[in-house]
DNA sequence: TTGTATGCGTTATCAC
DNA sequence: GTGATAACGCATACAA
């Protein structure tokens, strides 16, 4: 059985509470007893038991990293960072997946309310856009700040893209390279994400003075397409097997091969610089700060030009 | 506050032992008191505090997966499964992440320890070879199994590929397609997965009658080269600029374009079936099966052959 | 500087 | 079928 403080006071002829204070370099305690009880926990490999400890405070020193799926760099790259940050901090970050299933996902924010996390950052997916579960959680007070898509209706502050200045600088990369029409694949009903590219992309075609076509538009080779993923465009591709764009931006990298003579922009993103701000807004709420609905845009970190191939 | 087992002991009329029996589904709980029970839980919004359940039962609920980083696939995909098993047994998989840094792995280790999780899935990466921490947790009786990789000095089990049929059957393939030479990248002082492939790649081109040779050999139009992954070939094209080799076979992907001229092996390992090789030496553990250094060896899933393009 | 006492929210062991 | 009560391991207000 793991030594407890009890064992430690017995073995160092003390009170519990003189061990309690002692390991954790409380300054009224005399430099012998603190020696002889770090010798004792020492010999006995003694290891807090963090369960008492989270009961007495009320506090875990955890905080979840909520996402739909690991695969996605959009997921694990801000988890990762956060994760350095939390450690920095005295905080473990544990990552939490729900694989797009709704029991799962239920359950986690199930979790969430059972005090196994002091707040939590969510990657959010499809699932969150209707979960009741996430606005009770919200309601309820629970810390949680989302990262890369924004639920406007829920009373919780996300980090994002600077979506609007990310769409400008790909109209005016192509623009610049005498492109004439945008044909934009954005889905503004599907998430906060593509509803803010959709009406940034108005407005850069209006600014710069190219024309805006819908997806069904034809195609000649001053046209470019432009989507969220790449998986957008693959499913524009398959619908109608005929088109050739001259040019595809989109906010993801292209996998794999290019279609010939097919220029692409690829729109990276500053995962690191999300995670940053996602964990400023979330400190601010474990300091005890109201919710807000605040969003913070971080810019994109580069646009990758791949050339066409001949 | 959260209303606990004592609120609703007083809504109730009851006492506290009743409505945890109720909320328990206790057998010789009356149905009616049941209901009222169940009434006000919902009505004031009741949520069991699992700090104090694990307290007293020794019990968290949950299990950890140990990882570098989770943008390798051989990382996350067996996550993914794992997450699913445990979920449909009961438990929360949670994902920690050490980014390769020595500190932070220690502490992770250490957290274990403290009983934040009954038990611990590790993909293994060069921290754990020399980590003393590890070896007292795994001595200390704490379930411990490692995906991927074995520490063969340690007492806990391990799910890994087979890695001696894998190699063998990209032997195969190469000796079907003409080829008489293999070059082995194999690093055999790395880890234990880069040394059974070493041994396996011996014996596959003993009996398969291919010559093997060290890296600096020269190549010709029948000589392919194999390796772990693509960075091993990486790193080798580039140690000396001139070499064109005739195929790769890799256990991994290959990124982006192969290549020109070159014959592509990619061994696609079954990651779904490691994870349940490792949930079903996990629960063993968690049964009270005594520690073991066993390793069970899952088939490949398949071999991807991408032909040379001109 | 140290000891005493109490409580955190649950479960479990008794009684009745 | 239900109630009283003792743990579980730790932190802390209050005494001394």
């Amino acid at each position: 059985m793991p030594a407890t403080l009890h064992d430690l006071a017995r073995a160092c002829l003390c009170n519990v509470s003189t061990v309690s204070r002692a390991l954790r370099d409380d300054p009224r305690i005399s430099p012998e007893m603190r020696a002889k009880v770090a010798a004792a926990a020492a010999e006995l490999g003694y290891r807090p038991n963090l369960a008492a400890r989270a009961l007495v405070t009320g506090r875990s020193g955890t905080v979840w990293f909520l996402l739909g799926e690991l695969s996605s760099p959009v997921n694990h790259q801000p988890a990762e960072a956060a994760a350095r940050l939390c450690r920095d901090h005295g905080l473990d970050l544990l990552v939490a997946t729900h694989h797009g299933d709704r029991t799962a996902h239920r359950r986690l924010l199930e979790r969430l309310r059972q005090g196994v996390a002091e707040g939590a950052l969510i990657a959010a997916s499809e699932l969150d856009q209707e979960s009741a579960e996430l606005r009770e959680l919200a309601a309820s007070g629970f810390p949680l700040v989302f990262i890369d898509r924004h639920l406007p209706d829920l009373e919780a502050p996300a980090a994002t893209t600077d979506h609007a200045g990310a769409v400008t600088a790909l109209v005016a990369l192509l623009a610049e390279r005498g492109f004439a029409t945008v044909v934009g694949l954005h889905q503004p009903g599907r998430n906060s994400v593509d509803h803010a590219r959709t009406q940034a992309l108005e407005a850069a075609c209006r600014t710069q003075g190219l024309r805006l076509l819908p997806p069904q538009a034809p195609l000649d080779e001053r046209t470019a397409v432009m989507a969220s993923g790449a998986f957008q465009v693959v499913d524009w591709l398959a619908a109608s097997p005929g088109r050739q764009p001259a040019a595809i931006a989109i906010h993801d990298r292209w996998p794999g091969q290019p279609p010939a003579g097919c220029l692409v922009l690829e729109l990276e993103q500053d995962f690191a610089a999300m995670a940053a701000a996602a964990w400023r807004l979330l400190t601010a709420r474990l300091g005890g700060a109201p919710p807000s609905s605040a969003v913070m845009q971080v810019p994109h970190r580069a646009v990758h030009i791949i050339p066409p191939r001949s």
